[in-house]
DNA sequence: TATAAATTTACAAACGATTGCACTTTATTT
DNA sequence: AAATAAAGTGCAATCGTTTGTAAATTTATA
């Protein structure tokens, strides 16, 4: 009853009393089997259940099919959407996808590097975790030749392939609109410093200002942590002020919506009193109500993109000599929370 | 300069004048090998930057270290939650996880069950497609040992551990809730009729109704999609009907935000004139104003517990003779959309 | 010092698949 | 009918590890 073992290629030859190379070649269709053995083989294959074993394929062609995927937290929609799109390019090609997370913790990040690298990965696609600085662990795979594609947190000294958003463009069409939309005193949450993200947002946000003919006020600039309740915290420091602003560009969209939970629940009105825009356009922004001005950060299509250069790479056997960094264009997108009607 | 190949136990053995056995006996700190050549070789493994080759170690154990789970989507919040879950306990017990969807399709689903059980998962966890009607690929398993566990989307005719929130239950208590409310009219718009899921909470609807004197009435109750979009439709359906219901429960959380969203279009007031209730607790629901009244379906906690049963049956190399079906009660979260104020 | 016991190390055979090369058959040509 | 070409198969090595068993070395014992 228990069929303990799994079906190899040695099963059928001695079923067929042919050899197991004739088996693997049949398998394959190589020319020098007739057609007649191949499909003899193949229904006995069929009938006896058998499944190739990938890791003994993997041991003897000393590569595999497989890409491993590193982020910081799986079920924000960001990188979900990225994995997800990820998975849809790797599925095309053939490649099945190893889904690791870091829990923003660069040990974790290290140590699960490590075991892919192990696992004999054809590559990498890599977001970092935020107390990651240093990108040692991720250049050192260029020596043993597994391509690495970083997507939005990317690290400026790892040589490697990047997709990221332009937060600039983003950052500055976002204030270009909410200027545009007659707003005068535009606040910004801004994220972490030490976090390319937040300083690329702020310094589109300071550019889009200044092109404008504003002028930059330090004081309307507070740093937050990435979530809802700094951005909720970080707006009562805003509505503090003496000059209290009537425009805030958030960081993200957490914060945006800690900063629109926190106005609606004081009774102001938005986009009058006080407009609100975001970065990401997690579903939530659809849902709030006036919904948020967000930029779309195209989380699924980054991961396209993402997975597509390393395909690339990995299918002609090469890292790239000098890796690209594709620019997806954060699109904006105009919702009630910004709109004076 | 290019190092082509990856540090072997066999060069190790050669730096040293040792043979392969005692280098990777010393490795893993076998008895016999004397501390101060473990040391050694220790150290030289670390400076010729040799990574154990799980593929070759796997061939050669006859297992790997490997979870398969298969989802139909990614990025929603309950999937990506459970993948969250599930790569936690992973990690913990020294599994990777691969990740493979099915895009709600029954022949990709069957697709990616091969290409796992090609890769030698040591184990499967899925969640299966809307179209996956028949369990043929997941119980064939069984005869090649290898466990799998259902959860969420599970389907009754394959013997294996499952892990469920109890739909029943969650609809009835969201129902009665609303009765106690002081609710009259309680409509529900109910999932496809096909879906285990979507039957149970009707059952558990009808059940509330029945306990607390109601009548059932045929046309409240609608049956629908489980997306926003056939949220309102089926909205829409409700509201005109000749006798309006005053409460909605709905039979997951989108469909909940699109009644939301029709009935807030509408001028008409939430929960005072009609109330709300959804299913999962969806970020979104939070979100909402007023926020949604739901069942919290702890997608992070489902998969951790999928991940243990999973374990536990890898680890004692035996599929469970009697698979347990854990349920997770959903926990009833009553927010401003059910409460008059 | 010889011998037994204990310690340390090496040999070699797996694991399942791939593939270059050699060897049979059978078919073709002269 | 013999020689040659073509077609179909099989042999055996290989990938990097693990591990049972044998061998070599050291240490302890008589």
């Amino acid at each position: 009853m228990k069929n303990k073992h799994n079906t190899t290629l040695k099963d059928i030859a001695n079923h067929l009393d042919l050899s197991i190379s004739t088996i693997s070649r049949a398998l394959h269709d190589h020319p020098a089997i007739k057609q007649e053995t191949r499909e003899l083989v193949k229904a006995t294959a069929k009938r006896l259940d058998y499944y190739p074993d990938t890791t003994a394929r993997n041991l003897q062609k000393r590569s595999t099919n497989t890409i491993g995927v590193i982020v910081p937290e799986i079920r924000h929609f960001f990188f979900s959407s990225a994995i997800d799109g990820i998975e849809d390019i790797a599925y095309q090609a053939g490649y099945t996808i190893f889904v690791a997370k870091s829990n923003e913790d660069y040990g974790r990040e290290v140590l699960n590097t490590r075991s892919l690298v192990s696992n004999r990965v054809a590559g990498l696609i890599v977001s970092v975790a935020q107390t990651t600085k240093n990108g040692d662990h991720l250049t050192a795979l260029k020596r043993r030749n597994i391509p690495v594609v970083l997507f939005d947190r990317v690290l400026d000294d790892v040589e490697a392939c990047k997709v990221v958003v332009d937060d600039y463009k983003g950052a500055y069409d976002s204030t270009t609109h909410l200027i545009e939309s007659g707003y005068k005193k535009i606040a910004h949450l801004a994220g972490p410093s030490h976090l390319k993200i937040s300083m690329e947002r702020l310094k589109g946000y300071r550019a889009a200002l200044r092109d404008a003919g504003y002028k930059f006020k330090e004081e309307l600039v507070v740093h937050v942590e990435l979530d809802e309740l700094h951005g909720t915290t970080g707006t009562k420091k805003l509505l503090a002020l003496p000059q209290v602003p009537d425009a805030i560009f958030a960081v993200n969209d957490p914060v945006a919506i800690g900063a629109h939970k926190e106005i609606s629940s004081r009774g102001m009105k938005i986009p009058d009193e006080i407009a609100i825009s975001g970065f990401s356009n997690n579903p939530s922004t659809e849902i709030v109500n006036p919904p948020l001005t967000t930029v779309d950060q195209h989380g699924y299509k980054m991961g396209q993109v993402a997975a597509q250069l390393l395909i690339e790479q990995i299918e002609q056997g090469a890292i790239s000599q000098h890796p690209r960094t594709e620019v997806v264009i954060g699109e904006l997108i105009i919702r009630g929370s910004s709109r004076k009607s």
